[in-house]
DNA sequence: AGGTCACCCTGTAAGC
DNA sequence: TGCTTACAGGGTGACC
């Protein structure tokens, strides 16, 4: 399901009634979703507050007090909703299945759920002062709104590619946080094929996507992400990007481009689905 | 070394 | 209507 811009939307949800709550009660309803939950994850929660609540790449972090960080990955049909529990209001999806509920963060006043399906989510807990050595991030690439995501940068990180820009730009290792929907629709600004090697693009071209990359980012997180499935707002609301979609999932519509007269093309690279417009797209 | 692909799991939609 | 198939926003590890 999610990509930076939806796991951003959910941390700016969850924080509110997070940021600064205890755990009174976390109840853990299977041993494991794609691995197993980490040791006595439950107790080591419970009685814990969280300091802060953040995100790197696709991963939500809760900083506790104890000294460790929650690691909270949603996969690709991961949810995470948060009710008031003083007032009563349960947003649930009546299409959602509570055996899909996994885990259940309590505080005092606010319950957040984590929802599920497909179980490709997981969640770990690391020393806090350890976090950017652990094995989820040692080897990731920068986020692509920081600053260590610049033109030199990316220009440095194609040179001598031989692989499609498509797949360098979901190769984590090289910029974190974007996925399918995101790298369609910034190759399609910037007037890129995806089936283009990432080392035959003229180094004007790959600067430009910098500044695509981030006003794509940017202008999804303030619509709320894009709800294709599987996607909520922690209010349980929809996103709105999909709207916007220039070329993800509009197969045979025609190119958003003024004047271009193409039609959106879906082809598969590396067992996923691309869309991008053969006449404006080089 | 670098790149591709199958796989983890369930739900949904399309095709027959 | 019911069955089968394809596909889905991600990440890992085995393989070439």
């Amino acid at each position: 399901m999610p990509e930076l811009p939806e796991v951003e939307t959910v941390r700016r949800g969850l924080a509110p009634a997070l940021e600064g709550a205890r755990l009174t009660q976390v109840d853990v309803n299977r041993p494991d979703l794609r691995w197993p939950f980490p040791t006595d994850m439950s107790a080591r929660l419970t009685g814990a507050t969280i300091t802060a609540l953040g995100r790197r790449s696709k991963y939500l972090l809760a900083h506790l007090d104890r000294g460790e960080t929650l690691i909270v990955h949603l996969g690709m049909s991961g949810r995470m909703v948060v009710d008031d529990t003083r007032l009563g209001q349960f947003h649930r999806d009546p299409a959602w299945l509570p055996r899909h509920d996994h885990v259940v963060f309590h505080t005092g006043t606010h319950r957040v759920t984590f929802n599920d399906a497909r179980r490709f989510g997981f969640m770990d807990l690391v020393a806090t002062d350890a976090l950017e050595t652990s094995r989820h991030f040692v080897r990731m690439g920068p986020e692509p709104l920081g600053n260590g995501f610049n033109e030199d940068y990316l220009v440095a990180a194609f040179a001598g590619r031989n692989t499609p820009v498509k797949s360098a730009l979901l190769d984590q290792r090289i910029v974190a946080g974007l996925g399918n929907i995101y790298v369609c629709e910034a190759l399609h600004r910037a007037g890129i094929s995806p089936l283009r090697k990432a080392g035959r693009i003229a180094s004007p071209r790959v600067r430009s996507l910098v500044p695509i990359i981030r006003d794509v980012l940017g202008e999804a997180i303030e619509a709320g992400g894009s709800s294709l499935r599987d996607h909520r707002q922690a209010d349980g609301e929809l996103g709105y990007f999909q709207h916007t979609f220039r070329v993800y999932d509009r197969e045979g519509t025609p190119c958003p481009t003024d004047g271009c007269g193409g039609t959106i093309r879906r082809t598969v690279q590396a067992g996923r689905s691309s869309f991008h417009c053969v006449i404006c797209q080089r």
